[in-house]
Formats: structure tokens, sequence, C-alpha cells
DNA sequence: CCGTCAATGTACCAACTGGTACATGTACCG
DNA sequence: CGGTACATGTACCAGTTGGTACATTGACGG
């Protein structure tokens, strides 16, 4: 066993170059197939490897979910990070615009796998279950100032993100089931609209 | 291989006392360890069955996932029949009920299975995806009444019936996730006092 | 008492799984 | 050149998996 393959339970892997590229492919594969199903074997025969090579750069199947799972984790907080939202907007403004971003069909197979790890990390399953970590408060602490428009105390505003996180990811789960772009829409924009009045409150 | 074996890809089993014991028992194991990790023989020997007899009474194991599918897609539908709505109940009233019969931790098990198949289903997994027909419609069907109080067109009021299960199903996701009812709480709160003061359309 | 049929137990199987052992290649550095 | 470390291929393994073959039980009806 080289040095190499046994510091595998280090926090942080190597991140050699080969390494990145297996995982990047990785990602792609589970993206598309899903990792209720995976082995080690197919993947590597979809990634032009060998199985041995993915437990060589990922130490074991479960330490190639966890990388996974880190890179969906890293995924959403990017795609958190580029809303780039400007101070004028209002809150139904940033729901629209995180909406439109998140329901494009070029990212539903993200999304597919973000639900699927989210339902096995919820069932306790070992390598999914870091993705719960921050899943909803780590939105909430940057989402907060969206909401927290018009002089609104920052404990309602930690509500009204959480609530509006909710509707997006509802309806996402309504759009991957549906595909009703449409519809979804819609209800974005009804709840949206309850936003662009200034608050009941 | 006896007739009984012989029939299993009918689209209704038999639905004999055993198998209905089985299959109860199967729910319970699948509720509480997943049905990811889940092999027939750990099941059996949970349930005081071979595995043996799990194939003789489903026919293979993706028809006892079939089964459990069906079963939890059935106990959504009752969940949704005993919602027991009074006509003078405002659409924030249903939203508040649905929310308080769905949040109760004595569900959480179900809920968990709910949107860890949710999950599979949405990645195309055999015996999972039934589970997605209807998923949103269905309830669409029967809750757009909830909304459709105060001479709110039909279409408008599917609408509002969609984000008020997008809603619900949100939080539901960041309650499992987090396991903070008063925060969630809070957001199905927020959301259902601007139900309470018409409708700003 | 015997035939039928659902229900069950025992034994088995081929396929596939994640993981390991070991040899090998290959590049860079002294 | 020689060594050291990363990278990779081949072969293998023990365990587990879903599924099958076959014998057996037991109840019920003629």
């Amino acid at each position: 066993m080289s040095l190499h393959e046994r510091e595998r339970d280090g926090a942080a892997a190597p991140a050699t170059a080969t390494r990145e590229r297996l995982l990047s492919a990785a990602i792609d594969f589970v993206a598309e197939h899903g990792v209720g199903g995976l082995t080690l074997r197919r993947l590597a025969a979809a990634t032009d490897t060998s199985h041995r090579m993915l437990i060589y750069h990922f130490g074991s199947k479960e330490g190639l979910l966890v990388a996974v799972v880190r890179a969906v984790e890293a995924r959403q907080r990017e795609a958190l990070a580029t809303l780039d939202l400007r101070p004028g907007d209002s809150p139904a403004d940033a729901i629209r615009g995180m909406w439109q971003r998140l329901a494009d069909p070029a990212l539903w197979p993200y999304e597919r796998l973000f639900f699927e790890l989210y339902g096995q990390a919820l069932q306790g399953y070992p390598g999914a279950v870091p993705l719960l970590d921050g899943i909803v408060d780590e939105w909430l602490d940057r989402t907060v100032e969206l909401a927290a428009c018009d002089g609104v105390p920052a404990d309602v505003a930690r509500v009204h993100a959480r609530l509006g996180l909710a509707v997006i990811r509802g309806l996402l789960l309504d759009l991957l089931a549906t595909g009703d772009r449409a519809g979804a829409d819609a209800a974005v924009e009804e709840f949206a609209a309850r936003y662009q009045h200034g608050w009941p409150v």
C-alpha cells in the first residue's frame, strides 16, 4: 500500500490533477445515472479508468461519494455566490432571479442528484450525511440580507428568507417531477408579487 | 414454480393476508432503514421470514419496492383525504391545518422515505418511478377548492394551490434536515398570514 | 384417504461487489 | 545512472446479492 493510498481518511484529499479529472467525470456520470445503483466498475468503465484507480484516488467507494457530495455542496454554494444581487433589488426580484437561475434545464441533472442525495442524507447514509450541514442555514445566512429591506428586523427577515428558500426548493421538486415550467413559473411569480407591494406585517 | 409465483407481473397482486402482513412489516422496516441499502435477506431477518418468502409473495425485489411505493402513495392520498376541511375555512387555515398534520414528528420516518423515493424516482430508478404519477397534480386537483374562495377563478386558484404545496414540501425538507420546528412553523405562519387578508391580485 | 394448491424451508448458484496484493511503468531528481 | 514516488494494469479474493430448484408441510374438499 502506497503512502498515497494510506492517507485516504485525511480530511483534505491530495487534489492532484488526475484525481480532479476523475472527480469531475464521476460527478457528470453520477448526475446522469444517479448514485443509487452506482458501482465502481461501471463508473470506471464510463470514465475510461479501472475501478482500481478509483479506489486508489479516493480510498474507497464511500470516499468517492463524499467527494461527490462535497462537490455538489460546492456547486450549490457557487450558485448562491454568483447571485450577485444589487442592493436596490427588491426581495421579489431576488426570488425571481434565484428561480430564473435554478430552473434552467441545463441544471436539472445536478438538481436531481441534489435531491437524491438529500433523500439519502435524511435516511442517514454514511457518505451523504455531510450534505445536510448548513443545507438550510448557510442559505439563510447569505440570503437574509435580501429579505431585509425596508427596515425589517433581522429575525423577521430570516423567516422570510426561510420561506423563500422553501418555495424555491418545493417548486424545483415540482418542476423536476412534472416538467411544467410554465406552471412553476406562475407559482413563483404569484409568490414574488406579494413581496412587491411591501410587507403586510 | 408455482402458479402463484408466475402471476407476479400482474398489475394487482393477490393481496392475501400473509402478503399484506409482510408488506406492512416491509414498509415499517423501510421507513426506518431507508430503501437504499435494502437487501431481501436483511428485511427478511427483521421481519421473521426468509428472503425466499419475500420473492415468493412479491415476485422480485423490484416487485416488493413497487408495492412499498404504492403504499407510500396510498398513505399520501389518505393524508390528503383526511384533511376534512370545512367550507368556511380560509386558505390560510387550510395551509395551517395541512402543515400541522404533516409536521408531526411521528410521520417523519414516512416523510423521509417519501423524499428518498422522490429522489430515486427523479433519477428514473425502475421501482420508484410510479411514485411520480400525480405527485403534484393529484394534490392540486384536491386542494384547488381550498384556494378558490372569494370568487378566485379556477386557474388562478390552481396556481395558489401549487404554491401552497411547494411551501409545505419545501418546509418539510427544511424541517427534516434541521429539526427546527419553531423556525419552520414561523415560516408557515408568515406564508399563511398573507392569505388571511384577501388576495392582492 | 387422496389430490390439490398455497406456503414454507433448505440448499444452491452464478454474478457481481468492494477491496487487496503485487508487479509494472514512468517521470523527475540526485 | 539510480532511486523515489506517483500512477496504473492484472489477478485475485471473500462476501453478498437476487433468484431458482426441489422437497416438504398443512389445510381443505372429494
